[in-house]
DNA sequence: CCTCCACAGGAAGCGCAGGAGT
DNA sequence: ACTCCTGCGCTTCCTGTGGAGG
């Protein structure tokens, strides 16, 4: 980078944001933000409480488990009634330690562990002692201090998907190691196949309580996105029906808040970047786009080689004929595979590379049967070619691939 | 009505890496 | 330092199948 100009650019951009003429308070549209009321949980709200409230009582909560698709309000009404939990308790002198562990971040038993025993004050290294010793360390902790702990393990699919059900049994049974049983478990999850493949045991004693949070529907999307945007944007910056068209939006995407506050303040971010004095539906719409784009560059590029000559296979039959079937996909994909010198891999694996790129939602296919001629997958785009070809030239050895024609 | 194409997609197993137990 | 175990990406081998053309 050299020096002044993209200086005064800068410096530019900066005074720009510095008197934002269309944010007031743009972090109340963040993923993390918590916000005093949560609007149609109240029913959530209630039942977690009266669960949680038992601790206070100096009984032990019943465990519980979540349910709920992504953005329907699970972790904010979780740490919501946490955060009153731990002041009541503070309130009234009664012993609750609370762990919040996101198994996402945390991704194995030894991480989450630690974190739970971070919470009750004991620092432990973050490698070198075995399972077992975090175990015993952690039932000394809670003989010693007495209190009640309730853990919650937020996406707890992700680390029992990867290391399986060994961390809920040993935590649940460490109740019976104590004087009185005092843990409680709190499991999120957003994938409600996967309870199924849970331990029958580890499931029954886990399900003791279940949550169940439902899709937020559109007319209830836009009174949260009314409420937020009225402590994040200035008055009367919204043009009429910017909020009604990113609800829409995010209610057909199952209902997801989060989606629907995203299209929000990345609408309001591009407003001020063109230096617009109003968010409108135009802005939304660019939202929208450059969200998508954002998605399918982080899932392409992420890709592994493979999968990404399968992908640009794809692209250059759909560019040539305008659709694709397997059969076609691999010979191109082989002959891609040869010029930057791998091999390729066989064409049972193809067709599961293309259902993997389905799944993914950068591609559909579709099993169709042309009769006399066979059975085969046809293939289309489901996102734009431009943003996968750009997501593809930031791989060198494809990008070399995609220069050459 | 039957055939037979061009695949789909299940089952089993292999080599490897990385992590746990000893 | 060593075995043992597990999950992952992949191959090999396989059976199943909707419908155009005979």
């Amino acid at each position: 980078m050299d020096g002044s100009g993209s200086f005064d650019l800068l410096e530019e951009v900066f005074s720009r944001v510095r008197e934002s003429s269309i944010f007031r308070d743009r972090d109340k549209l963040s993923p993390d933000y918590v916000p005093s009321r949560l609007p149609f949980r109240e029913e959530q709200i209630a039942r977690l409480g009266a669960i949680l409230a038992q601790a206070l009582k100096g009984y032990k909560p019943n465990n519980a488990f979540i349910y709920g698709l992504t953005g329907t309000g699970k972790t904010a009404v979780v740490r919501y009634v946490l955060e009153r939990l731990r002041e009541k308790a503070q309130e009234i002198q009664v012993p609750v330690t609370v762990a919040y562990v996101n198994c996402r971040q945390r991704d194995t038993e030894y991480r989450v562990l630690s974190d739970v025993l971070d919470s009750l004050g004991v620092r432990v290294p973050f490698t070198g002692l075995s399972i077992a010793e975090l175990y015993r360390r952690l039932v000394r902790a809670l003989e010693r201090g007495r209190a009640r702990l309730i853990v919650v393990l937020d996406e707890i699919d992700y680390v029992l998907r990867k290391h399986g059900d060994d961390l809920l049994y040993r935590l649940l049974r460490i109740n019976g190691e104590l004087p009185e049983p005092s843990v409680s478990i709190i499991g999120i999850t957003n994938d409600l196949n996967f309870v199924d493949s849970l331990d029958p045991r580890v499931k029954s004693s886990l399900g003791e309580e279940e949550i169940v949070f439902p899709p937020y529907n559109a007319r209830q999307l836009q009174a949260i996105l009314e409420e937020r945007a009225s402590l994040a944007f200035k008055n009367g910056v919204l043009d009429e029906g910017v909020i009604g068209l990113c609800a829409a939006i995010a209610a057909r995407e199952h209902g997801d808040a989060r989606k629907a506050l995203d299209l929000l303040r990345v609408a309001g971010e591009i407003a001020e970047r063109e230096g617009s004095s109003r968010v409108t539906v135009e802005h939304v719409n660019k939202a929208r786009n450059q969200l998508e784009r954002d998605r399918v560059f982080e899932v392409v590029s992420t890709l592994p080689l493979h999968a990404k000559l399968v992908l640009l296979a794809v692209v250059k039959l759909i560019d040539a004929k305008g659709k694709a079937t397997t059969g076609e996909i691999y010979s191109v994909y082989t002959e891609l595979a040869g010029r930057v010198g791998v091999e390729a891999v066989t064409q049972r694996r193809a067709t599961d590379i293309l259902s993997e790129l389905d799944m993914l939602g950068i591609l559909s296919a579709r099993v169709v049967s042309r009769g006399r001629y066979g059975k085969t997958k046809t293939v289309t785009l489901s996102s734009s070619r431009g943003s996968i070809i750009e997501a593809l030239k930031t791989d060198d050895i494809i990008g070399r691939l995609i220069e050459e024609d």
